[in-house]
DNA sequence: GGCCAGGACACCA
DNA sequence: TGGTGTCATGGC
């Protein structure tokens, strides 16, 4: 099966994910830290208490105390550690563009690519969500969830690395960015609803191509 | 009460 | 380069 007809299916089952959920580029930046080893519900708790507070755009995040933000931050769980990488992304951000996020999204793919990855606390997912969903850039973001769906369906090593899930993915989709949007917000669903650490395969779409159905499923028989 | 969630970094061998 | 500990809230 391809990459694409894999797609197809899920897309059938769960249709249109509408990702990312966000009003601005500065506010999908904001959600791709808070959401790092994180509940979405929670970070959601975490960017109402921003908007309230009038601090969902680089200037008024920029201007606010990190005692501050590290209060109003707190449901999204590692309160200090975010608050010091949103920090530290609205710092870049003035030093290098004098604040003006337009002007750094509209780099080339690969020069923002390294850019955002030189900012602390901005990893490979992170560079790459704020890559597709904020600047919309045709860049594919895996994750665990995607790691864990194609390594039960028996297509990559469990142990695979980041930058190789990546390449698996662009090698063999067309480099699209509403194809790619779609793509992980469908994967993340799937991974949340159905292919869970302890997984739900007697509800899942994909189970008669897994491997892992396959193994358990015969080892319940005998 | 334990598990898990839309990771990244520091430190170590 | 790869493995492990740390960061932390909140729903199920």
């Amino acid at each position: 099966m391809s990459l694409l007809q894999l797609y197809r299916m899920l897309y059938d089952v769960y249709g249109p994910q509408h990702w990312w959920p966000a009003n601005s580029p500065f506010e999908v930046i904001v959600g791709a830290i808070l959401t790092q080893s994180t509940n979405w519900q929670n970070v959601e708790r975490a960017l109402e208490n921003l908007k309230q507070h009038n601090a969902l755009t680089p200037e008024r995040l920029y201007k606010l105390s990190e005692e501050k933000l590290t209060e109003l931050i707190r449901p999204a769980g590692y309160f200090r550690q975010k608050a010091k990488k949103l920090k530290a992304f609205v710092k870049h951000l003035y030093a290098q563009h004098d604040g003006d996020l337009h002007t750094m999204l509209a780099q080339p793919l690969k020069k923002l690519r390294a850019e955002l990855l030189s900012i602390w606390g901005i990893g490979p997912e992170t560079a790459d969500s704020i890559m597709l969903y904020a600047a919309q850039k045709p860049v594919f973001v895996v994750d665990t969830y995607t790691k864990r769906i194609f390594s039960r369906l028996g297509l990559v090593e469990p142990t695979i690395s980041y930058e190789e899930l990546q390449e698996f993915f662009t090698q063999r989709l067309p480099k699209s960015v509403k194809l790619f949007n779609e793509y992980h917000a469908l994967l993340v669903r799937h991974g949340k609803e159905v292919c869970r650490p302890k997984p739900r395969c007697g509800q899942c779409v994909l189970a008669r191509d897994c491997q892992f159905y396959r193994r358990s499923s015969s080892a319940v028989g005998r």
